[in-house]
DNA sequence: ATTTGTATTTCACTTATTGAAACGCTCATT
DNA sequence: AATGAGCGTTTCAATAAGTGAAATACAAAT
């Protein structure tokens, strides 16, 4: 694909990339980062600036609110957002602890895309857009397509230290195109919790595509992306 | 600034934003209302596709997880966000009703930058990366400046019907860098209460930026979007 | 005073980008 | 069946858009 890209384009995101990583670089240091020259890299920061995906203060560039915008918007129109909300909150109702939907992103690795956190006071805690590596996580073995026969994987006190991880894919057309899991920090669950759980995920991951759901957001959902039926704010609530 | 920026990526994060908006969008469109030619729409799509920022489907093009995760990301920089975090919480705590953050956009709007919902089962409801105008609306009133005597601003029925909207000026240095606002559907407020509401406001906003605040994030907020205070997920609570 | 590093501007050069044209395909209409 | 419209894709000649080396100004450290 490298003779039907556009290089110019191609070093103005890598240059975002490192400013949304970074939360403020230098002139210089994006520039070293890139690879560019300083004046590349400035007229390009400028362009990004005038885009408002960047602004720059005294310390450096940092990343401005039209990617931030962006984000929200993209987020907003992923389905399966909000066909694994309901999913999510009983999970979390269920189960007390931290449940999240990850997906595959374009860079070989998995990206948490929603994420509910559990009710206890000692908790897991994760990010949306957070990156997760497909090795040594459940969330990535299901998104790998290593998930065994009884449907969910556990892994303990896998890439994150102190906690068991319970995941189970969601499936299209027989395709794994995200998976819900479970985390628990590990001194409050033994096997037989995890595998309770693991039915628990596994039943749930199940349904996100299976039914058509009556899924209006009753604004049961406090989650700061929304992803309302409709783009019109409202007050919302029954109609009792 | 024209002549200082570069035409090719402004044209290919036009065309990121006609994606964005539109969630799915075909290539004919898109080159259309960029007003760019199929073949260079294409190329340039094919760009933002290649570094995960749209992917494509059957309908067209949709926007990418590296737009989400550059988004979160960039979310999660925002200083403003953690130090408003606290008085979102409080003023839905003390008023039961929907509390923001807005900030100034780059293209002369204002945007929600953070959300914090009501109590109530009917509320005002609206979401991170929202646009709002300047014009009529309390928010956008004290994003320009127009902030009377009493510290803050009260607009019934303005450009969203059945609500009223109260806002107050964060100030640094002297100049409005954000507004905090109340939105409370109309049938449920007065004068007197919008005032009352009004004058917490205003206090809440005077207060985001004046005190060092030991707002260590404890799990009492359940926003999609965590700004944690470190980018390790972990076990988080009280160590009683 | 000197050195180092940063950000900014300038401009000759070249190659990256462009868009018109051609092509193949699908769908709707006559 | 034939035709037209619209879509997405490829090709390539032309040009101007983008590049980076060099120069400049400034600040901080030695």
């Amino acid at each position: 694909m490298a003779d039907t890209s556009t290089r110019t384009v191609e070093r103005a995101l890598l240059l975002l990339g490192t400013v949304c990583d970074r939360g403020s670089v230098t002139l210089a240091d994006a520039a070293r980062d890139a690879g560019l020259s300083a004046s590349t890299a400035l007229r390009l920061l400028r362009t990004l600036e005038g885009t408002g995906f960047v602004r720059r203060d005294d310390d450096g560039y940092r990343p401005g609110m039209r990617v931030v915008q962006l984000g929200a918007q993209a987020l907003s129109h992923e389905s399966l957002v909000s066909l694994a909300e309901d999913a999510l909150e009983r999970l979390v109702s269920s189960t007390g602890e931290s449940a999240y939907l990850n997906v595959p992103s374009s860079d070989g690795h998995g990206i948490y895309l929603s994420v509910r956190e559990g009710t206890h006071s000692v908790r897991h805690t994760s990010w949306v857009g957070r990156s997760i590596p497909l090795e040594g996580s459940a969330a990535g073995a299901v998104l790998s397509g290593d998930t065994p026969e009884d449907g969910f994987v556990v892994i303990s006190n896998g890439i994150e230290p102190d906690v068991t991880a319970i995941a189970a894919p969601v499936l299209s057309g027989g395709q794994v195109v995200a998976a819900l899991s479970v985390v628990v920090p590990s001194y409050r669950i033994d096997d037989d919790g995890a595998r309770r759980i693991g039915r628990q995920v596994a039943a749930e991951a199940a349904g996100v595509l299976a039914a058509p759901t009556d899924a209006a957001p009753q604004g049961t959902s406090s989650t700061g992306i929304e992803t309302p039926t409709t783009h019109e704010p409202s007050t919302t609530g029954a109609q009792s």
